[in-house]
DNA sequence: TAATAATTAACATGCTTATGCGGTTGCAAA
DNA sequence: TTTGCAACCGCATAAGCATGTTAATTATTA
């Protein structure tokens, strides 16, 4: 039996969904509230195996009431609730801890199996906020951006520098001159638009050169 | 009509998914192929809407033949196909450019859904793997890891140290002698455990201190 | 062929950093 | 009330860095 706690604030689908998850077997909704008021209590009280929680409710908001349990409690599976695949929702309830992310118009069938999903680990997500994460993921991990058209000796000082070298040493690794190490460098600072070794390596890290 | 291809070198399971595509209203196998040998040049003959393609093929495999693909064509849907949810090749296969990622013991109804869904820009995927990929962007956003004991004052010193300011222009910013800068900096490098301006700033990106 | 860029190298000058030492003040915990 | 720590300040020295100028060689490209 899994036990479920509901946050809606809409009294129509608050109880549709009530009705829905209690007359199928193995669901069981403990409780349903309009709001998140007393959610960590609610949690601690209830101890449910899901929590469906809609993200647009007045007062303490899906995320905040979210954010409210994570703090508390990193067991219970969270499954958001919401009526369009907004972006900046989407990140936010990722990043703190939702298991799944589902658009209120899922037909009922597949809710059951979403909840279902999330109980054994699952990340029950609709497939335009999963194609979402996926462009923020993608973006994160875009490889290598602008090298500013740095040469391959050159990049290969940057990632000296990066590592914590002097040029002392960084002359030593690669087999040139002090005075060498010193030209790449200078024109690194040309390219990259700085003055200073410690901007270069932030840069590096800034623009993904590393 | 959804112009699919395929890529799955199981003839048995080739035959059964060109079978139950072609037997479904809207939808279409152009061709199937049991490798990725061809793979660009097939895709840029056919022009499909979206391409079904199985991680684990001998040869050249389904990461592989992704990478491939949209090195010429950012516009076709792509969906992985595998048989687990592995950890490694989700990540590289969500990296690369897939649209999709989804197990192969997905019962067919739901496969003509996905298709429909990654064809309109979603991005349908199997609980399990989203959760993988969830938990990989829960990883790399967490917020601020070790600080490494770093006090307010000395985290405000490296802040302007990762922005590119001299020991002078910090000390006319934070309206301090310069001579405190340098304790500052002594105390942060011991802290961090390094010993340069630069090997901070990098160990302050690393360390995501800033 | 001429032009451009990358790589290598040298020399000089002044500024910046790293590191050693020393110190005062104020606050909070033991 | 002593002890510890954060935050503040100073001086000195050696090493490291930034910047200027100059120039040879090689490779690529227009």
């Amino acid at each position: 039996m899994i036990k479920v706690l509901l946050y809606e604030d809409n009294p129509q689908l608050r109880e549709g969904l009530t009705m829905l998850i209690n007359g199928s077997d193995g669901f069981e909704v403990m409780a349903a509230y309009k709001n998140c008021t007393n959610v960590v209590e609610e949690v601690q009280s209830f101890k449910p195996d899901v929590i469906m929680m809609d993200i647009d409710m007045p007062g303490v908001n899906g995320i905040e009431g979210l954010k409210k349990i994570r703090a508390v409690n990193d067991d219970v599976k969270i499954l958001m609730l919401t009526v369009f695949d907004d972006n900046a929702n989407v990140f936010e309830a990722i990043r703190s801890g939702a298991n799944g992310y589902i658009l209120k118009k899922t037909p009922p069938a597949k809710l059951l199996e979403y909840i279902q999903e999330v109980q054994t680990g699952g990340a029950p997500m609709t497939a335009s906020v999963a194609a979402q994460v996926l462009k923020m993921f993608t973006k994160q991990n875009a490889l290598k951006g602008d090298d500013h058209d740095l040469s391959d000796r050159e990049k290969q000082v940057l990632q000296l520098l990066v590592n914590g070298y002097s040029y002392k040493m960084i002359a030593g690794e690669m087999f040139i001159a002090i005075d060498t190490v010193r030209s790449h460098i200078k024109k690194i600072y040309e390219k990259l638009h700085v003055n200073s070794k410690s901007e270069a390596v932030a840069k590096a890290f800034k623009d993904r050169i590393v």
